[in-house]
DNA sequence: ACCTGAACACCGTTCAAGT
DNA sequence: ACCTGAACACCGTTCAAGT
């Protein structure tokens, strides 16, 4: 009975993968199931628990195995890079560990972006995800009172440069032609002409990447070291 | 002529403000217009050329009056507290004004953050942005080299945020009741249990806002202060 | 030059009916 | 218990036709 319904996922997330969000309508789902539209309603409920469930599931990828049975685990498809059974001890390296896995998983399938922003992620596995950076926080010496808002902080981050990713917000660039400088008076853009040496630089954006992890964890560091603040 | 453009974008927008993007079709437009869907199609082009003209015209607004005409200036509606038009002298100030001016904006109009995130912002006026984001930052001292890669980390975490609040992503809250934690196992979320007194600080989402920006005004400074990174 | 009307290929979801 | 088929109220867009 609950096989129907991992079933139904499987194809909904295969559908995202493959052509994208929009392409997952309950028609196509019920198509690639081989079923009527209909059908799915009682294994799914409606089309947002759809999107729920399978947002469920792709955070559950992104977490160390489970100690308890969070959600049943997906019975086929690819297991993305989940984060090494052991975790490391250096909050550090559990901190780049983290956003690593996250920006990995979010290539892999770019429509989870636009869902986490668009519904509170209120699955379990969800809940695990924000503890784990709470610990990393925690043990960074960041005082109690800061902890939880620097969780959203940081993860508002790690979201929004996966959605950026995605949604091609970094893709075109300031130096695309098709930006339409050409329209501003002279003039208009004064700090653009001392940087467009470095303009082209986030082509590199696992570099870029990177670099931001480091300045985040400096943030980090400098709220641990006062904490009166 | 281009009176015919306007009037489509005032009520793209005013719809969009009143019941969401969602309710944003050629259909809605064009009866709110007062016209039949087809007649659109000559003064916007298409649906997605609509939505871009209608970010297009909010970034406008987030703006200091421009030296130059980028955009036919919106015709009716509430202008929503641009920037003054005197800019603030320190840079800390000038982030401030902006991050604000920001937030603000994409409270009056939830659904810019999404459609910020699902389309590169090509518009002259993004562009005019991202130079206001580059001065903050050479004022600040910060290399030439990092002033890109920080504005795109400076602006996703101002998108992030506003996209979260916008789609509830901060809402419920991990306190929430609905929020399965019952689901997990006893010590599935060690650091939970030790910050309880602090969870339901994110309902003063202004203070927080606030806090974080003056983190990130320090992250700033400590790049600003060794060069050689 | 500008708009209309019918049509095409889609949506999510309800409801009564089948087996 | 599980699925189907027809229907309802929607989409964006094309195309030929009107004035």
């Amino acid at each position: 009975m609950e096989d129907r319904r991992q079933v139904i996922l499987d194809a909904a997330m295969a559908l995202a993968d493959e052509r994208g969000l929009d392409a997952v309508s309950m028609r196509a789902v019920a198509g690639r199931v081989g079923v009527t539209p209909m059908a799915l309603y009682p294994h799914v409920g409606s089309k947002a628990e759809l999107l729920d469930a399978m947002m469920g599931r792709l955070i559950g990828e992104l977490l160390p195995p489970s100690t308890g049975p969070a959600e049943v685990p997906a019975s086929a498809g690819q297991r993305a890079e989940p984060l090494p059974g052991q975790l490391a001890e250096r909050w550090q390296d559990r901190f780049d560990q983290f956003a690593h896995a996250a920006r990995n998983l979010a290539r892999r399938h770019p429509w989870i972006a636009s869902l986490l922003f668009s519904r509170p992620a209120v699955a379990p596995d969800a809940l695990r995800a924000v503890d784990l950076i709470y610990q990393v926080l925690l043990d960074a010496g960041v005082p109690e009172s800061q902890v939880p808002r620097l969780e959203r902080l940081v993860s508002t981050f790690f979201l929004g440069f996966a959605a950026s990713e995605a949604g091609g917000r970094f893709g075109a660039g300031p130096l695309d032609p098709r930006g339409r400088r050409e329209q501003l008076p002279e003039g208009a853009l004064p700090a653009f002409s001392r940087l467009v040496p470095w303009l082209g630089m986030h082509c590199r954006l696992d570099a870029e990447f990177d670099a931001d992890l480091a300045d985040l964890r400096q943030m980090i560091e400098a709220i641990a070291e006062h904490r009166d603040g």
